[in-house]
DNA sequence: GGAAACGGCGAACAAAATTCGGTAGCGGAG
DNA sequence: CTCCGCTACCGAATTTTGTTCGCCGTTTCC
């Protein structure tokens, strides 16, 4: 799906989005007006998805953050995406996970302190009648890989899916 | 801590990092030069931490996502700390959160297939002696916020720090 | 073996980044 | 009240980059 030059391309606009089109073709190898085509088809095929600025939380107020999964009944499709859509549009929520396993849904935010964390849960999800339990993490810290690779293939018993 | 225009600025590029200075200063309202200026100083505070492509995983041969919560023991700073430099480093992993509440660790993974899930369970958390549990929640769906805001103050009784 | 298609290249042109001197507005001191 | 100095913004000039497009070598498929 991808040769070697998109991985590289890929691997460098993981790391710095913000490096010119230069930059990027004059560590990957190839002209500029490659690099530039390359990446634009990347774009279009869906697999770079955009481009992010990583910003500080507690420079915008929000020092704490917390993992909470939340088990919710019934599991229907009508009352999943209206949570899911809910906790989206709080202001304290960065991420929304639906699951299945140990939890239904695990809900990753950020807020000024442990006052407002337990508001948030008091008043955002205990509420909530679709919501019959919660348990949150505290995150002391979290560290996000910047770039992700291609996984290499596994060593197969047997060969691929077209025999 | 930030001015109306550092924050638009920081908006603009949180939803797209790629966009020219240009751009941002137009949408923000003021020059070109402006903007560069409040930009560069931005990064220097450590407000922008840095600008990352955002990967369709299913891309990478990564189709299946997990949030993996373990337990370790002892909790001591020497065992907490190796755990998590080896989970960062394996490559099935995106992120490591360090917690306190119900679990002491979470990790998201991004691996090919259930099997491949299967085997990173198995062989690179079971295996741990530090590890004495662990659940794991498959992800279907992960809505991430492109956008982090400032988070407005809240009503307060009695004032600020500085009487 | 040949034709067509693909992918990469580099030059030319347009656009953006970056620098820097000038200046308006603000705050403090006299 | 006025003057001074400081800060933040602006816009023009210069350098760097983005973007387009015609050309060419390779590969692929008859």
């Amino acid at each position: 799906m991808l040769d070697e030059l998109d991985s590289a391309i890929v691997r460098h606009l993981q790391e710095d989005a913000r490096q010119t089109n230069r930059d990027v073709a004059r560590k990957v190898g190839v002209a500029p007006s490659t690099c530039l085509e390359r990446t634009r088809l990347l774009r279009e095929r869906g697999v770079l998805r955009g481009y992010h600025a990583d910003v500080d939380l507690p420079s915008l107020g929000r020092g704490v953050q917390a993992m909470v999964s939340a088990q919710v009944r019934p599991l229907s499709r009508a009352v999943i995406d209206a949570f899911q859509r809910s906790m989206v549009e709080l202001p304290e929520v960065l991420s929304v996970y639906v699951a299945a396993g140990s939890d239904d849904f695990l809900i990753h935010v950020a807020v000024r302190d442990n006052e407002h964390l337990h508001a948030f849960l008091t008043d955002r999800l205990a509420l909530r009648k679709e919501v019959v339990g919660f348990r949150s993490s505290i995150i002391f810290r979290h560290f996000r890989k910047t770039t992700v690779e291609e996984l290499p293939e596994p060593i197969t018993r047997g060969g691929g899916r077209h025999p």
